[in-house]
DNA sequence: CGCCGAGTTGAACTGAATCAAGAAACGTGG
DNA sequence: CCACGTTTCTTGATTCAGTTCAACTCGGCG
């Protein structure tokens, strides 16, 4: 549990009593790679925390997969269009490692939201991060070519090249793989 | 003040002194079309609402300028990368407009959060919903076409068309000014 | 050894940018 | 109310980054 105390504190103290019931609520779960851990057309009723490993949430655009967003040990991940709208989602998630996955559930979190002042506050805080990240891919993909962006992805994840098939990349990147294998093989 | 409180109120509610708090804290103020808001390079002090009237918020990349938000009527709108970071900006606001706007300094609206944990939560459902705007926004720059884009544009701004000029939408869309007169072109 | 998925390389194609020039609309002053 | 200049918008020709399609290479594994 270290890493996910590590990751609210960075944001804002928690009282000792917010953090025995996250610790009540807590699901521990470990996945195999392949493993698909939520399907698109569902509702999601998890907030998930990676703690070691790594995933990827994808949609099917036009009989293509497109990856949205990459979960890295140390950060939290959902299906979100769906997580607080309650509706069906258009993303899959899927564990690329053997990963340690934190689970909560919504009613869960709602009640911890409700509770703890400081806890809503960490949840604005954090989905306001997310945002600022949001914008800079928004940058990344309008305003960028190809060899920039693949430049701005090893830096955001500098340790995650060799995790990663050039497919995945690609999507994430929004080009195709044989213009990434181009970039690339110009070192 | 009516337009600000049903913004909030669709979120959630308010207890009676935190609106009473909001109101004294709110700056009423009016701007002349073509006004500077808010110059890129400072730290954004305000958390603006537009009560009634139109702005862009817009930065500059390499020498041309590119809009990145749409402020309307009924909506919020701040220099998002200043603003909660305290970091100089490089956005600029401009009024497009005659525009009534309501301005709260950033202490005010920590005040708020910390003295009404409701607000707080307000801040944080907000802060999603313009996350999944953003995500659309995403989607629409990464795998829409100009004409797409501009259909896409239209649907979520109908009033909006006559109300600005070319350069801005296009820009917006991340498309040139050039194509998008083609696209009008035909219908 | 041969298959299969992943990555590389080549050639042709394309949507939209850019460059360029002209038309329309707009507003300001005489 | 018109003349002129400026800004906004349109239209055409050219160019380019990246996609698509296709063939080939490489490495791992049954």
């Amino acid at each position: 549990m270290q890493p996910l105390f590590s990751f609210l504190e960075a944001v804002n103290d928690l009282p000792d009593e917010a953090k025995a019931l996250i610790l009540a609520k807590t699901r521990i779960k470990h996945y195999p790679k392949g493993h698909l851990l939520f399907r698109e057309g569902q509702v999601c009723h998890y907030m998930y925390f990676m703690a070691s490993g790594l995933a990827r949430i994808f949609h099917c655009k036009e009989d293509k997969e497109v990856i949205d967003w990459l979960a890295t040990a140390g950060h939290p991940f959902t299906a979100i269009d769906s997580f607080y709208s309650r509706q069906p989602s258009r993303y899959t998630i899927e564990i690329l490692e053997n990963s340690e996955v934190y689970a909560f559930l919504y009613d869960d979190l709602e009640e911890l939201y409700h509770q703890f002042h400081a806890f809503e506050r960490i949840g604005r805080l954090i989905t306001q991060e997310q945002f600022l990240i949001l914008q800079e891919r928004i940058d990344m993909v309008q305003f960028q070519n190809a060899q920039q962006r693949y430049e701005t992805f090893l830096k955001r994840f500098p340790n995650i090249q060799n995790r990663l098939q050039l497919t995945h990349i690609a999507s994430y990147l929004g080009i195709s793989l044989e213009t990434l294998s181009r970039i690339r093989a110009k070192y």
